[in-house]
DNA sequence: CAGGCCGGTCACCGGATGGTAACTAATTGA
DNA sequence: TCAATTAGTTACCATCCGGTGACCGGCCTG
């Protein structure tokens, strides 16, 4: 008996997750679609993540073609400012699209304890969504 | 000035990949959906999953409820069979949307190189596909 | 001329994630 | 009696991702 094998090396999802499935990834391509675009208006809208971390973030970003960097101002309190690609953009939809279900399944399939819980976290879940 | 600020520990995009964002989680997923169903079948189709981890991812979808467990026979070799919950086959449904996305993606974002190391990794796009 | 703002870099560290190899129980078939 | 099948578990190990804190250059303001 034969069976098609897979291997998550060449699995594009798994590519895909591993284009936006780091840890601030979501959040900062939401921030970029709804203009926070600068280095330190993003830091200043994520208290909790460091510059080295954002640097990375951007960086990785970018290489995949999601975001633009582009120099404003190289001299002088430096100006940079950061774009969705077209296709960062389309994806973006499917990331909010992936958020109604996420909500939902938080809704129907948790106990009502871990929804307590997510609560205290205050993470109000239509808000700070993504 | 004020922002409203975003942590990743409190956003659901965040959650949701924790829950599918699994190195082989997708795979399993798309498996299931096609009726591989046990474990000896899954780990046949993954020859590079050990069972440690196998049997760790199928532990984690079980307890995020996008799929159950059922113990058929529990004596004999025994016989378990997992199946993907609604919420776990609506899932389904945007990954493969994201798919689609990705290969599209990968497609007019990567330059010829990087799709032809693809190719000498028999990542063929639309098959092996999550 | 010290300090602040902007957008970073650098060396180092720790915990989570994934992986290996050996071992388990219970039953059937040769 | 030995091997094979089923579906795991256990101890241990390695790599990587994210995080901390210090530092950088250049300009402007007090």
């Amino acid at each position: 008996m034969e069976y098609r094998t897979y291997d998550a090396s060449v699995c594009v999802m798994t590519k895909i997750f591993a284009m936006i499935g780091g840890k601030w990834k979501p959040i900062i391509l939401y921030l970029i679609k709804n203009d926070i675009n600068r280095f330190g208006l993003l830091k200043r809208s994520m208290p909790k993540i460091s510059k080295k971390i954002l640097t990375e973030q951007l960086r990785e970003l970018e290489q995949d073609k999601l975001i633009t960097r582009e120099v404003i101002s190289a001299t002088y309190p430096q100006v940079i400012e950061y774009r969705l690609t077209e296709s960062g953009t389309s994806l973006r939809v499917l990331i909010d699209q992936m958020l109604d279900w996420g909500v939902n399944h938080f809704r129907n399939e948790y106990t009502e304890e871990m929804m307590r819980e997510f609560q205290n976290k205050k993470s109000v879940l239509e808000v700070s969504v993504s």
